[in-house]
RNA sequence: GCCGAUAUAGCACAGUAGGUAGUGCACUUCACUCGUAAUGAAGGGGUCAUCGGUUCGAAUCCGAUUAUCGGCUCCA
């Protein structure tokens, strides 16, 4: 395939190299921008890149568009694919470009043209009658778009500002092929067999009430999830030297005035009143830990003083953007507060990544760094901004971790580090950070004496690991597939009986494996065993063992996986030690 | 919040010239007592999201509201 760059430099390249796929996405989003003026002249084209999967363009229609007119612009598009229609590129003075789109009131290429440095020529590219101005590349002729698909409608603001008018964006997708297009299609939709809305309703995990929307509903087989996670939690924070408290949902409004979040958060928390004082419910679990510390006198002997806090924060998000479990209203943060000196402030912070590191790992997850520099709205001194920040990076090369640089992203009261992790289909998510926080302790002017007896201000870490619980078990789900690993799983062991009368030792065996410490059930209906196994095996439960005559004369259980696997039979205190071994 | 779409039984879905709801799975009962992904039969279950309008009559047409979905913006 030829990629033509603008100065007419042709390059032969692939589909599968990504330079080839980028102009070949590119060039079929200007052939859907060719269809749409086509179908509906008036309409303005604002911006059409291609995207990690495929494309999309954005328009300003004159009427209201919908996804019953994709077909037509599909229809039209396929006309220009068969007209073979030859892209080639051209220079245009910045005068011409501005009168070609003048004369096309092409509002926003307008736009985009002057924000363009004076002086320089515009490149065009030119396919039939359409012609855009457009940096490049292209692929050379519309005839290889062999297949596409427009994939959907939506809204995008103009230059992503949501004080901008929002446009008309159409997603798509194209290939040189039919059979790539098939085979991208049915990956879409295994990525919509492994949604953790479909999986935690399919597996009992969580709901979410019409009367709640972005509360969710833990059920039975979800607060176990849960409180598995707790446990390791607990366990390694306990490990870690952390002390773990418990701080209340709603605390005097004053309270948020002095941490600053009235000021910087305000819209997004939901307040209440008590006896004529206003309350905040708490949006975060800082400003409790806050208090913890400032309930007595300290000393740096007690330094550095590791609170953590598994605590249910609520934040009104608008309604939007909620989405299962990993957009919510309410949520539970495995959130910790480091109090420190400024010579623990390194150590502290390499712990905490060291801590993340491990976790991670135990879930299979890889990850990458960001870190987030001073937003518009914040507080403090410019010195402190530069001090935390460095600090934060000083931490990470020490010990070897890389990270990028993503500016302007950080807290209002400090900068941090975010930690992505990897699902298994290569999706990346928030969730661990490190924020480092100089103004809280001043704000609330926490003390502690030194060993010289001289009063000295501690320095805050916030950090959480999983982010949120909710959102963690949101990615798990979609990570593992609903097939969570055995020490995750809810039912870890289905006991199937052959028939009724053997329903008495499926009991017994269940009884065994519970006072081992195995999560069980059983399944005693009066059904063929592969019926049992069929709805076993839907609902991912990692074994099942099957109890018939057989195993009710040698006192042992027959063992099948959940990838089918026949395990064979053995004695219930040697399955045990095969499940304990897997735990390990 | 914004743009577009959707809302029918627990779940997945039918139901367009407007005439008071169907299918499969699930559930209940009965029969079968079974060896590694679906035994058969019978039965129960819906104020068609909510409110209002048009109409002799609305799941169906119109409006509003709510929720959900795909995005944008924002975010743990």
């Amino acid at each position: 395939m030829k990629v033509i760059y603008r100065d007419n430099e042709v390059r032969e390249g692939s589909f599968e190299e990504a330079w080839v796929k980028e102009a070949f996405w590119h060039t079929t989003a200007h052939v859907l921008a060719q269809a749409v003026k086509r179908l509906y002249p008036d309409t303005k084209c604002a911006i059409g890149p291609a995207i990690e999967q495929g494309f999309y363009y954005d328009f300003e229609f004159l009427f209201p568009f919908g996804e019953e007119h994709l077909k037509a612009v599909e229809a039209e598009m396929k006309k220009i694919v068969k007209e073979s229609l030859s892209l080639g590129a051209y220079e245009v003075s910045r005068e011409e470009a501005v009168l070609y789109m003048q004369e096309r009131k092409e509002d926003y290429k307008l736009e985009l043209i002057e924000r363009l440095p004076v002086g320089e020529t515009i490149s065009f590219y030119r396919q039939g009658e359409y012609a855009e101005f457009c940096a490049g590349p292209h692929i050379s002729n519309t005839r290889h778009i062999k297949a596409f698909q427009l994939l959907s409608v939506a809204g995008a603001y103009w230059r992503g500002d949501e004080n901008n008018k929002m446009l008309t964006r159409i997603y798509g997708i194209s290939f040189p092929k039919a059979s790539a297009l098939e085979e991208f299609l049915k990956l879409r939709e295994e990525i919509k067999l492994r949604d953790h809305r479909k999986l935690g309703k399919d597996l009992g995990i969580f709901m979410i009430a019409k009367q709640g929307p972005g509360f969710p509903i833990f059920l039975p087989k979800g607060m176990i999830l849960k409180n598995i996670l707790l446990d390791y939690w607990r366990e390694v924070h306990a490990r870690e030297g952390y002390m773990e408290i418990s701080t209340p949902i709603m605390l005097e409004r004053t309270l948020w005035e002095t941490s600053g979040h009235w000021e910087h958060y305000r819209e997004n928390m939901y307040t209440t009143q008590i006896d004529d004082l206003d309350f905040v419910v708490k949006p975060m679990s800082c400003p409790g830990g806050m208090l913890v510390y400032q309930s007595q006198p300290r000393s740096y002997r007690e330094l550095p003083m590791r609170l953590g806090e598994l605590g249910i924060v609520h934040r009104h998000e608008k309604s939007g953007q909620l989405h299962g479990l990993m957009r919510v209203r309410a949520f539970m943060q495995d959130d910790a507060h480091i109090f420190m000196t400024e010579e623990q402030m390194i150590p502290e912070i390499q712990n905490v990544a060291k801590l993340i590191d491990e976790v991670y790992s135990k879930f299979g997850f890889q990850y990458h760094v960001e870190l987030s520099t001073r937003p518009k709205h914040s507080i403090g001194s410019d010195e402190e901004w530069e001090e935390a920040t460095n600090a934060l990076k000083n931490a990470m090369d020490a010990i070897g971790v890389s990270y990028e640089i993503n500016e302007g992203d950080g807290a209002f009261y400090g900068p941090k580090l975010d930690f992505h992790l990897k699902d298994s289909i290569g999706r990346t998510w928030q969730c661990g950070t490190i924020q480092l926080d100089f103004q809280l302790p001043r704000r609330f002017e926490a003390e502690y004496t030194d060993a010289s007896g001289m009063r000295r201000r501690p320095i805050m870490i916030h950090r959480v690991l999983f982010g949120s619980i909710e959102r963690f078990i949101g990615i798990l789900l979609e990570h593992y597939a609903g097939k969570l690993p055995l020490w995750l799983s809810p039912v870890q062991v289905k006991i199937l009986s052959l028939a009724e009368r053997f329903n008495g030792y499926a009991r017994e065996v269940a009884g065994e494996l519970s006072h081992m410490g195995i999560r069980c059930e059983m399944d005693d209906r009066s059904e063929k065993i592969g019926f049992k196994i069929r709805e076993a095996q839907l609902d991912k439960v990692p074994y099942m063992v099957i109890v018939g005559q057989k195993e009710l004369d040698a006192h042992e259980v027959t063992v099948r996986k959940r990838d089918g696997e026949n395990l064979g039979s053995m004695g219930v205190e040697q399955f045990v030690n095969c499940l304990k071994q897997e735990l390990l």
